[in-house]
DNA sequence: ACAACACATTTGTACGACAAATGACAAGCT
DNA sequence: AGCTTGTCATTTGTCGTACAAATGTGTTGT
């Protein structure tokens, strides 16, 4: 729980992250009773004005609750923000745990090929010209980091063509199975572009208007990717 | 944006409900500046340490951001939480949009099926035993808000049977879908019960284990309370 | 034994002061 | 003139203190 290595950040950032983390990591428990807020403002060096807006934060994700007289507490993990994109971060910051990435794994499954099917049908030209330019980026790219940030991009774009924010909104579920994804499998990347050829079928299919295409398509990426993640674990 | 009746909550809780929902609803448009924190403080009649509290959140939420020197300003929609409860609530405190509504439906459509079909498989005993407990409370109610209460309480439990807590936080969604749809076809519910052959359908197939029929049946249930709720609202 | 009350502790709210960042503008140099 | 540099003013960021409100706990009186 001690203070972190300075960045560049916010004090309240730096304090949100800190908790966040040890709460989402495990070292603080559901139903653990926090230190008081003056004295946990000492053990972190900040002041209390600083800790309180980072609690309120906390609370708001779902992490803790806190009444008078009897302090903060971590809450049951069921009342969590698990779709919360600082949530998701924390829970991957360790080398998250297998059946954590299994069920990231089946939240691309139900949500991508759903989304592929709604962009199909309702997919504007500069929302379709967006994926273009994200997949050309994808074939140009050289190196895994410009791959990985296309390959974001791509999915993203998808997800805002189907004029759903409440599915765009889920990006940060697929981002943070995405960046898991390129970590798990590093070692088996000699060639990172093998998912291009995916890629493609699934623009082409919203293109042309194909909502089963897509999804089928989509369907084979996933598939796809879960078994080379499975391959590059077995070789870790 | 003037400090609304004052309720029980905390002050920051009611400075949040304010500014947040003016920046959902449409009061202050993306991109707009808000006044300093000193002048908002007072405009709000709270303290800039509270004020301070509840813009932090509102951060967190994606709503605002800020920067030294420049000021808050209102973030544009596509970084927003869509999937929050807050910001959900808040779009839902007037009457929502048509189309709005449509998106939360076709959120069940995606999500739903897909939970029921996992729950089907991987449902433990105990989370059956909560499917049937709101099922029975379902049949037992007789007015329409102890209906409403189990209902709810039906579709979370099935979430929770997933055993994906990824899918359980997806039940903020369902949650303002069912709302709503309870709010929209308050007219038509003479006999509100009659989705309880649905409910009972869904919970026979997941104690059967039986994915593709739970599925199907979920199908028919949100295609069902769409139908219902189109006739609700050309009576209105 | 029980109820009412006082107390102590912890969060909630307010205020004032200063630090840090940064946009804006003015001065000065080429 | 045009560009650079530096000062300045404004706004958020951080801190410390003080007091209010709530509430668990113990105590006291009957």
């Amino acid at each position: 729980m001690a203070l972190k290595a300075g960045t560049t950040k916010n004090l309240h950032a730096q304090v949100i992250e800190d908790i966040g983390e040890s709460i989402v990591s495990g070292v603080l428990r559901p139903g653990d009773a926090l230190p008081g807020e003056a004295q946990l403002a000492i053990q972190m060096s900040v002041s209390r004005t600083v800790l309180r807006e980072a609690l309120k934060v906390l609370a708001s994700k779902g992490l803790i609750e806190t009444r008078q007289k009897t302090g903060m507490r971590v809450r049951d993990a069921r009342f969590w923000n698990h779709l919360d994109a600082d949530v998701l971060t924390w829970r991957c910051a360790a080398m998250p745990t297998e059946d954590f990435v299994e069920k990231l794994v089946e939240m691309r499954e139900i949500i991508e090929p759903a989304a592929v099917m709604a962009a199909a049908r309702r997919r504007e030209p500069a929302q379709l010209e967006a994926i273009a330019e994200a997949l050309e980026a994808m074939e140009d790219a050289t190196d895994l980091d410009a791959w990985a940030e296309a390959d974001l991009r791509f999915h993203e774009s998808v997800l805002a063509a189907t004029n759903n924010e409440l599915l765009s909104s889920l990006f940060a579920v697929i981002e943070t199975a995405l960046a898991t994804f390129f970590v798990m499998s590093a070692r088996t990347a000699k060639n990172f572009k093998y998912s291009l050829p995916h890629h493609r079928a699934v623009y082409e299919a919203i293109r042309r208007r194909r909502p089963n295409e897509a999804a089928a398509a989509m369907h084979t990426m996933i598939a796809d990717s879960r078994a080379n993640m499975r391959k590059g674990k077995r070789r870790a």
